[in-house]
This record gives C-alpha cells, structure tokens and sequence, in this order.
DNA sequence: AGACATTACTGGTCTATACAATATACCAAG
DNA sequence: CTTGGTATATTGTATAGACCAGTAATGTCT
C-alpha cells in the first residue's frame, strides 16, 4: 500500500498509519530518523494535516514515532519490547517469540463459579463457567501451565472446540466474536510444589511465576480470570512503563 | 477548578481533562457511568467540539474512559491497576500502595560502564556513570536490593545528594530538569542467593523476583539502567496489556 | 404481538484554517 | 567572538463545520 485510497471504507488515518508502519519495516526510517513534517505528509498522501496527524498521533501512543516540537517526528529507537506487551494469549506469545507453542489439555469442563472467580467476571456465585487447564509447551519442553476460566453467552460451546490445536484468544475473535481488549496481570515470584514441579518437569522448589489475569472485552466486560505458573528458568516477562504527569493540586 | 480559563497559559483540553478528573474524584461520576457528549461538554464549558473531544481521548488512551460508538463514553470500571503501572520510583510505589519506604544506601559512586551498561545507556564503554546501591525497606521490613546506573551531563553531582532520604526520580525531574518519560522493564523468577538472602533477611533459595530496567527521558535517551532483586513473598507486579489490532496484510 | 421504518441521539472521520510555541540557522551589532 | 534578533522551519492548540456510522427508543404497519 503506497497510496490513500479516498472511496475506501478503511479511514484515510488508518490507511496511512499502515503506510507508515510499511516505510519502517520496508527500513526505509531507521530508529531514530526523522519522518517528514505532518504538513509535507498530507501534501503527499492527498489529506489535510489534521488527519496525517491523527496517524501521527497514534503511532506515537503506540510508541512507534516521539515527537519534539519545533524539530519534528521522530522512530523511536527501541520497538521489541512494545510488541510484547500486546495482550497475548500463549499460542501468539510463544511464536512471536520465535518458539513452537504446544499444548496439552489437562481437563475442559463447565463448572459453578466460586466466590472469587464470580467477582472477577461480575457474575453470580454458582453460575456455570468455562474452566480449562492445560499444560503450555515451547518447543516440546514444559513452560507454564495455565487455568482459565470464561464466563460468556453459549460459553458452553467451547466444550465441543479443539483447544489443543488451536489459540483460544482467536478462537473467541473469530468465531465467537467476543473482541478481547485489555487486561490486568499480577506477577508474582514462587516455588514450585510437588504437583507442579512434577508437570513442568522441574525440582520441587524450583523458580517459578504465578501470574493472575482478568482479560476484558472492547465493552469494558471481564471475560476470562486466568491463573498460571510459568517456570521461572525459562521465562521473562515484559513491560513497558509510562510516566503520566503528576498534578500538583 | 471547574471552569476553563481562556487566556490561561495551561491549554484548554488540559484543563478539562483536569476537570474530569475531578469529577470523578469527587464520586459525581462513578466507575461504569455515562458522562456527558462530546457535543454537551463543549457546550458547557464553552469549547469546539473537536477540543472537548482532545480531553476525553486522552482520558480514554489513559484508561480512565472508554468510548461505544452510538451510545457515549463511559468511566472505566477497573482504576487501582492503571495507576500502578505507571513508572514509578520504589518510593512512589510504596507510597502508592500505603507502605512507608524506607532506604539503607550500600553503595554510590562513579564508575566506568561496563560493556552492557555502556550499550543499554547508549554511551561508550568505559564513560563514567553514577552507580548506586540501596537496600529498599517497607514498614521497615527489607524488600528489594536495587542497583541503578545512571548516565546524564554532570551526573556526578549525584554524588552530594542524600540519595537515603530523598528519591532519585523525584531529585532528577526537579533539581535536574530530566524529565523521565517511559521504561523497558523484565521481570524474571529467581531464587535467593546467600549474599542477597542475607540482605533481605529471608532463608537462601526463597523466592524472588528479578527485575532489569531501562529509563528513557522524554527525547527518548535512555538515562538509566537499573536491576532489583524483589522479595517475592512481600511484592506483587501490575501490568496492564492492551490488545491492538493485528492487521491482516 | 411482532416486524420494520423513522428519528434523534451518540461517537467516528475529515477538512480548512488560524495562530502559538519551540528549535535552528543565519546575520548583524556590539 | 559573543550576543541578540530574525526568518523559517517544526509541532501544539483551537475553531467551525460537515458528513458517516452505530445505538436505541418510538411509532407504524402487518
């Protein structure tokens, strides 16, 4: 893609986010080049300023551009950690990551939602929700094993799914149209006791991670509290921090 | 504040982001509400639609709104986790979460960079930084070791600082006009060693956490490079992930 | 009662324009 | 050689207006 097209039903924006994204993986701007000047941009791709802009404006929330004013936009010079923060499910992480995800289903079952999980997906103790276990692999070793537990519409139906062979976070944007937005992740350090040492292949007391995970929709609604034990050896996690200002009131 | 000021130097949408704020400090909009139209807003406080607009998208970028086309823009329901992944000092932190921090220094002085300090700080190996040792303490009790290297024009004058007593991101935004921005940070399971067992007075082999962390200013210079070893039964991580689109090309 | 069209709201996109604030290079006066 | 102004880039802020797209309630027809 190298023009705007004005008649499609893409927004003109995004269409030249896309466009910009392309010059950077093409090499074409390096980290740490300037990129022309939103005015010269919407010269050259038929747009008014404001809307070069607004592209501008999210790469630059993605963390893709910074800008300086009075001297221009520039790439910024560091991109592999951003694209792993991304809300991932474990299948996406570990390709990404350049590994061979597997899977092995421990149990998948509808069951009554405890006190705490019910809190978490804001349903009614008792209700009936999606619980899965299942042992994560990268490259056929043991990595982490994960419990998820999903409370939506028909939710029941992922009973007949094969989520051995297939990313549960896709399946739900797929073929359940349940579009995942956000979620907030506690990591915690830990040992491994006996039942999970024995599963990741590790001694007892082993380093490992527990991290709790509440996953929610584009709508604000939790859908998923997933809790999991990576094994410490052979996993980092991640972050990308912000410093909002802070108001002096 | 709950008017806008229109010769004020502060601009305008930043004020009214100040206001919304504020209105939900206040309890008037609780978490899940509907606020006002974009179009309503700007009436009341006598703004173009576009500026009004300007406020509430940096709001929701922030997370404290989400939009629904059709339907309005909502206060989100999940607050305490966004402010928490916020980059933080571990003095900011504590405070943050109720605990009294507290610092015991080991060590500070100037040293040459070795050779992954010199190229996460983007300097040449050898060039001395400022290097700094401190036990971190919560209610009294040890919590983290934490080695931070610094590297900025006249960082040496960090030298006569009381680095036990103030903290080291509040001394660099004011007293130093460097103003922190973003951070790259890994979070890694680890198990006690002696030394460190003994400085955070639990048995060796217990849980811990491992931490590496890069500072970046606002004209995106990394500034820092800082690793920390957390206890692991007295600290727990916030992230919070987003999900962007993944673009099929 | 149910299905469908209307309508009036919401946020989403886009334009054209104006002026402010900042950074840089250059030039002239001291 | 330094200082200060100026021209000209840049991004930052702000407006007014237009139309599109999704939501929900209402009314109307079947």
């Amino acid at each position: 893609m190298t023009a705007i097209y004005r008649n499609s039903p893409v927004p003109r924006y995004h269409q030249l986010k896309e466009i910009l994204r392309e010059r950077i993986r093409t090499g074409e701007w390096k980290p740490g080049d300037l990129i022309p000047s939103e005015r010269e941009l919407s010269e050259t791709y038929g747009l008014s300023r404001m809307t070069a802009r607004q592209a501008i404006t999210d790469l630059v929330n993605e963390g893709v551009f910074y800008r300086e004013q009075g001297r221009g936009t520039f790439v910024t010079r560091h991109k592999i950690t951003q694209q792993l923060m991304r809300l991932t499910g474990f299948t996406e992480d570990i390709s990404a990551r350049g590994g061979q995800p597997g899977t092995k289903l421990l149990s998948a079952q509808m069951i009554p939602a405890d006190e705490g999980t019910a809190e978490r997906l804001r349903i009614a103790v008792g209700e009936p929700i999606y619980r899965i276990e299942r042992l994560r692999l990268a490259d056929s070793e043991p990595l982490a094993i994960e419990r998820s537990q999903l409370y939506f519409k028909q939710c029941e139906r992922l009973l007949d799914e094969d989520v051995e062979h297939n990313s549960l976070y896709r399946l739900l944007e797929t073929k359940y149209a349940v579009p995942l937005m956000e979620a907030e992740q506690e990591i915690e350090a830990g040992l491994a006791g006996t039942e999970e040492a024995e599963l990741l292949a590790v001694p007892v007391g082993s380093a490992v991670l527990y991290t709790r995970r509440t996953t929610y929709t584009d709508r604000n609604q939790p859908i998923e509290y997933a809790t999991s034990v990576y094994c410490g050896s052979k996993y980092v996690f991640y972050t990308h921090l912000r410093r909002d200002q802070l108001f002096s009131s």
